[in-house]
DNA sequence: GCGACAG
DNA sequence: ATCTTGTCGC
């Protein structure tokens, strides 16, 4: 399939892409999991990939791929401009991750496939989207001790879930991806953050392609 | 119609 | 995403 060049070729593929996302708990529990990141500078880019080991959170792989963006960041079509590379970076790895940690929305899109729908259903690989902010959706805020959620409704639909991961921060919104439920989403995504508001896979992507980028 | 809008 | 100071807390 030739990248899409126009907001309406892309739309066309979320619709046809959409229908295969699996919103049940397919495997077992993770042993590796996959942080992604792409850092930016005008159209060059940066997309890395970090795996760390489920239990204790060290790093056993690494990726980065320097690139173009493959499209212009259009809300709603932001898979488009980082899923190539980070494609790439996923094939360079030694490793093969059970869990992809994206970072950004899965289901709690207009379309309800997101960056981690459209990661997870090209690669097969359990994924979840944990954004820094809201996208879709209306929620309450959720209460403020870590592990308070609040549900995230679309059109009367549960799309994600606002997730306190600190006692007092800014929450983080949780969505499936494909192959995890989000029950197992919400706990998987407070299993990586012991100790900050993002992922430490999140955290552990950013930072290797923010260095690769300023080293490139 | 107008504003808001993952990164 | 990125532009941006100082400041509070561990």
């Amino acid at each position: 399939m030739q990248w899409p060049t126009t907001a309406v070729e892309a739309i066309a593929v979320q619709e046809e892409l959409r229908h295969r996302v699996d919103p049940t708990d397919a495997g077992s529990s993770p042993q590796y999991v996959a942080g992604l990141d792409v850092t930016y500078d005008g159209d060059r880019l940066a997309a890395a990939v970090v795996v760390l080991d489920w239990q204790t959170l060290g790093e056993v792989d690494r990726s980065v791929v320097l690139g173009k963006t493959a499209f212009p960041y259009v809300p709603g079509l932001f898979a488009f401009r980082e899923v190539p590379a980070l494609l790439e970076a996923l094939e360079r790895l030694s490793t093969t991750p059970d869990l992809l940690v994206c970072d950004g929305q899965g289901l709690a899109h207009p379309r309800r496939f997101g960056l981690a729908c459209h990661l997870g259903v090209l690669t097969g690989v359990p994924a979840i989207g944990a954004a820094k902010t809201a996208f879709v959706g209306t929620h309450r805020e959720p209460g403020v001790a870590r592990g308070e959620t609040a549900e995230l409704l679309l059109d009367g639909e549960v799309v994600g879930a606002v997730l306190r991961t600190q006692h007092g921060v800014k929450p983080v919104y949780v969505s499936i991806g494909h192959r995890v439920s989000l029950p197992t989403a919400i706990a998987h995504v407070l299993h990586l953050t012991p100790r900050y508001r993002l992922p430490e896979t999140t955290r552990a992507a950013d930072h290797l392609s923010r260095k690769a980028l300023a080293d490139e």
